[in-house]
DNA sequence: CTTGACATACTCACTAGTTCGTACATTTTA
DNA sequence: TAAAATGTACGAACTAGTGAGTATGTCAAG
């Protein structure tokens, strides 16, 4: 039988309260004991396993072809539990959705860049947005599906919304920083930026299959990566400095 | 009988075929004029009938979320007729991604870049694949479902697979011409290169909705539009100058 | 510290509706 | 009249979702 560790650490700050929380650190711990015989009840590992099953159907197959049969057989739970849970197929879906979004803020979050030199900051931020997409696929391929699906989803959701904000932010102060030094010449709108490098960082990803098809190139290369990586880099910074 | 084809070698070619193309015009003047009293044959009519609506319901759904029935109710003709002449739906999806490329390579077919100076070549260039993925979302998206489906159909199509080529050597003709002029000081791949283009305006489209919906701005507005195209042209150009 | 009532977690079997695909009949064209 | 093109109706398989009952853990009262 498959182990799945209760790691998860942000993950349930939305969906459980700090007391219920508590609550259920001690559940697990009991449980944790007596792990071998029958049935016991362990709801968070539970939801935690169909996110897991989930998140990988539906970036494999998109929401529409994902199937609920699929991931219920693949989980240590049923189907039943599924909809008990999550409620619907969608619900499910939005679920895997934010549950990705939240993973990555996390990441994001704390980026000491205000006391570096406005170009080595912007190398910094580049580099950790490139190997964020580089490292999280499911991500950009959840990203590529609610992008088919009109963003739906997202609109519905706005812990997803008020995200990327801090992202335009920062790069809106090292853009006003290199400015006054004199380092970049050029005045630029920082969402603009942002969608620069984040264009290059997501397509490497998210048409990884078919670019490398027609081009016969492995993009998931290491030396093609660190190639790629200081490309985007240095034309980020010399656009800013033309 | 069947007229689908396990190897479809008989289908397309027979669709699009110089001979063939003759004879369907003719036929369809004939067609034109008699064309308000009861059944009337026309394949050709039929079959581009049936690919323009199943172009647009796998592009808004997908391709497992497209159906055929809904594809069935908005054409002219009969859910028989698309089993008839596409096989199955996954034929029928192939036939629209076939379709969509094919009508791309007509396009990219002519620019006479070799006689521009090197930067204004590579300007024209990038003008044209900004100005292709804009108008071409469809395009695009199908292209973004491929990826989804780890390009798997695209795989079985060497039509699609030898396109975009000619665009990489025009690059690589540019780029040479550029630093064999010394306006450009780098040496550069010219994938790679064609990736740092091709990323920002499919991104621009294919993330249109997740990006509209986080920052609250409308990619297709013109003024916005004109902007992105000078940024990429930029950013490429002081790239291969610096 | 036991008991039993209650809430939560879970199982099993089932269904209503959908969806791809086809058998069969018919009409049009060459 | 043969071959190609088309319409209608239907079925088998799949798929999202549910009804109804069971097990487990909690906690308060005796």
């Amino acid at each position: 039988m498959r182990k799945f560790d209760v790691d998860n650490s942000g993950v349930h700050d939305a969906r459980f309260s700090e007391n219920e929380r508590d609550a259920t650190v001690r559940a697990a711990l009991r449980m944790a004991a007596k792990r071998e015989n029958g049935r016991k009840n362990d709801p968070q590992r539970t939801q935690e396993n169909i996110l897991d099953v989930a998140t990988e159907e539906f970036t494999t197959h998109g929401l529409a072809g994902g199937r609920v049969d699929a991931i219920a057989e693949k989980t240590r739970t049923s189907k039943r539990m599924i909809y008990y849970y999550f409620g619907s197929k969608e619900g499910l879906y939005l679920a895997v959705l934010e549950r990705a979004y939240r993973k990555i803020r996390t990441l994001e979050e704390d980026l000491q860049l205000s006391n570096l030199p406005p170009e080595q900051a912007l190398r910094v931020l580049i580099s950790t947005t490139f190997d964020h997409d580089e490292t999280n696929p499911d991500f950009v391929r959840l990203v590529s599906i609610e992008n088919i699906h009109h963003a739906a989803h997202m609109l519905r959701s706005e812990a997803i919304r008020d995200l990327n904000v801090s992202v335009i932010e920062t790069i809106a102060a090292i853009l006003a920083r290199g400015v006054a030094a004199g380092v970049f010449v050029r005045t630029a709108d920082p969402i603009d930026i942002h969608m620069l490098i984040s264009a290059f960082c997501f397509f490497r990803v998210s048409n990884r299959y078919t670019f490398g098809t027609i081009f016969r190139r492995d993009l998931s290369e290491p030396a093609t990566m660190e190639r790629h990586k200081g490309m985007i880099a240095d034309a980020v910074i010399s656009y800013l400095k033309s």
